[in-house]
DNA sequence: GAGGTATGTGTGGTCTGACCACCATAATAA
DNA sequence: TTATTATGGTGGTCAGACCACACATACCTC
């Protein structure tokens, strides 16, 4: 009987009771007392359950109010195994070669998929911002990439490459404008030129 | 200032301490009770971050005996989002597009940086193998590519898409002959051609 | 009546102390 | 020596207490 531990089985019923009453993101689940009487168990377990799953991602809890679903797809797969992985020195280099990398494949994936009016709401923004950061950039851009996955894959990239190189680079607006305009005409040659230019590389 | 929940500073301490010190699978990490007198936290804050990265597959715990590190590939991780999550639609369809474009990627590294032996070696192998999984082929590429970050995003993508793909795509060792034959010629355009082939898809 | 204030209730966050079950080892008995 | 027992350390679990916070309600002031 007491083989698997109690918070294993308080994950499994989660599970079960998400399922069964298709709760959805956002959705409250029970407060932490009423499973623990519900399911006849201590409080400890019931959070150590609660917090496993926060840990992933899984529920998100504020304080006052209550536990609640998550979107699943922010979970945090990527981050957290990079987190405990990600520490010699030849990761640094492949962070920087990968985020590149990816910076390319979703222009790839604008240049195939985007709407006019998209591009010409990011020129907008891009021509008026008073500030222009690199990251608020390449975070629109990839937003019209429209995969979660690899956004989430490219904000912890992200982060990673802020960690040690805290200077944000300081392009110059013409570039990226530069670069909308190649994405305009959906030549991905001169798309991925651009960011070539922006980026102050000649080939990776 | 208490923003932060213990049991995330207690995550990120034994993150530190196994960097810190080096400590590989296998090894024993200290008990509850002396984490929780040594970072001046109660044990029960201590359990809550141990038992979430245990969920995660990141330790292993025996009673009686103590906490331990596990080899973490995060088999058990897959497991567990994939059984909570892969309901949404999406998801999937960005797991299954996250995981071409990081093969294109790597295909596209290789031709840059492939070594005609890998290539010979490769190819040895291929026409060789008694048995040619799809899985084992890429994983050789992406080896090639030669970026340890990118290795371990694609081999949990592909943990995520055989988990609902369970069928093990069947392709004929020609298809990944020509492949190897495009990268030997440094063709990106014919390496990417012979992917589609391979993968049947027309465009992504 | 409108707007602000106090209060009560429910929630997660944390700590403490108490048991239990289990394991390894040392001390003891055969 | 070998077998048995005792002991201390470890994780597993529970109960209860208190705190910080959010929200709704009732209340008061204007």
């Amino acid at each position: 009987m007491g083989n698997s531990k109690v918070y294993l089985e308080i994950v499994q019923h989660l599970r079960e009771m998400i399922h069964r009453d298709g709760l959805k993101p956002g959705d409250k689940i029970p407060s932490e007392r009423e499973l623990s009487e519900r399911l006849d168990v201590g409080r400890s377990s019931v959070r150590e359950a609660l917090r496993a799953l926060e840990l992933l991602g899984l529920i998100e809890t504020r304080r006052g109010e209550g536990t609640f679903l998550r979107d699943f797809r922010g979970h945090r797969l990527v981050q957290l195994l990079s987190t405990f992985i990600l520490q010699d020195e030849k990761a640094k280099k492949d962070v920087f070669e990968t985020k590149n990398i990816i910076e390319i494949d979703c222009l790839r994936l604008v240049v195939k998929r985007f709407d006019q009016q998209d591009i010409s709401h990011l020129f907008r923004w891009t021509a008026n911002a008073e500030s222009l950061h690199d990251d608020e950039f390449f975070y629109r851009i990839i937003q019209l990439a429209d995969n979660h996955l690899i956004l989430r894959i490219w904000v912890i990239l992200k982060d990673y490459y802020d960690s040690f190189i805290p200077i944000p680079p300081k392009n110059k607006r013409e570039d990226y404008l530069f670069l909308l305009e190649a994405l305009a005409t959906r030549d991905e040659e001169q798309v991925i030129s651009a960011y070539w230019k922006l980026r102050n590389l000649s080939v990776y």
